[in-house]
DNA sequence: GGCGTTTGCCAACACGTGTTGGCCTACACT
DNA sequence: AGTGTAGGCCAACACGTGTTGGCAAACGCC
């Protein structure tokens, strides 16, 4: 695959338009069609390229969280990092929309729920410190904070939460934060 | 409207089977006929008796969060009660999935959203304690918490989540609940 | 420059959807 | 018992969907 420059490129224009789509629409609403004219072009490259919807919502959905290693900082310091690098993702552009369609389509879509969770499994669950018996349910409550904000402030859009900045978000959530991660269960 | 018994029945069938569909498969994928087949009656009966989807969609979300009057309480009590209210709220048979439908539609309907945001506003934003400056943020910042934890235990399922009990969960959630209520912003 | 492969578009299919109108049936009322 | 009204079903429509096959054009390579 990928021998020419101009098929990547299309390519490439698909799965951006896709991931746009699907954040705004969810998944049953991003129709293949509207996929196709943003990129613009025909509806039946998309099949060519990504086989089928399916095949190109799991494309759309393929995510690395790039979670820091926490573990190697001071205990009090880990919060506030996590706070900051898990707004920044879903802030940057970068991301364009990646944590909004997985997010999103987690809540209609069963295979995107149990894609969710393994996400979760794999890339959250490791790396918040020394693999301890209850290390997983501090992580998992980290997560139940986290994802309501998200939820609340990019899915949402409960505006007392859209109106707050990056700083009062981090100083209202890193004491919650860091209490999951050290206080007692 | 309702003058016989019959249709009353057959309008809460409709609504009861309405319910849990939208509640498992989402406001698009939960179809007319499978809503009809499973109140065990025709398809044309929930247009004559709802006018159309959204008819029906906006009967099966009309809830009433019962949010208790805390402002009356001791501070410190304010907030083990509400987390409370809010599980056996979720986990109560009577809501027949209501508050997952809400939830989960609102993330694919904006509609469904707009209405999300308004039963917040009527019902939490003004329940919470005397109405400050800042009481509607702390009461966002609340649901920021309490809807992650729905989202990670009744739509996600997170296990770790879901293996918690009522009293691990409200010993977790409180304290943060209280922080936001009371500690500074 | 000629040729095979790739890229792209068009038109169409099969299907499931929300929605509608017409018809039969059973009830309620006198 | 007769009759009007409401409850219910059937069949169909119009539409949008994912998906497919065939055909024109542009490209890369010799």
């Amino acid at each position: 695959m990928a021998f020419t420059q101009r098929s990547e490129d299309t390519r490439n224009a698909i799965l951006t338009a896709a991931r746009r789509r699907f954040a705004a629409d969810g998944y049953e609403r991003a129709t293949i069609r509207a996929i196709a004219a943003d990129a613009g072009i025909d509806p039946s490259m998309v099949m060519r390229y990504y086989g089928s919807k399916d095949g190109l919502f799991a494309a759309a959905v393929d995510v690395d969280l790039e979670v820091p290693a926490v573990g190697d900082l001071p205990p009090e310091r880990r919060a506030e990092v996590l706070v900051r690098h898990f707004l920044s993702m879903w802030e940057g552009e970068r991301s364009s929309g990646v944590l909004t369609v997985l997010l999103r389509s987690a809540i209609t879509n069963e295979a995107a729920a149990e894609r969710m969770r393994a996400v979760f499994a794999t890339q959250v669950g490791t790396t918040l410190g020394p693999p301890t018996e209850e290390g997983p349910v501090r992580a998992a409550l980290v997560a139940t904070q986290l994802l309501g904000v998200a939820l609340c402030r990019y899915i949402l859009r409960l505006p007392q939460i859209v109106a707050l900045d990056t700083e009062e978000l981090v100083a209202s959530l890193a004491p919650t934060v860091e209490r999951y991660l050290t206080g007692p269960l």
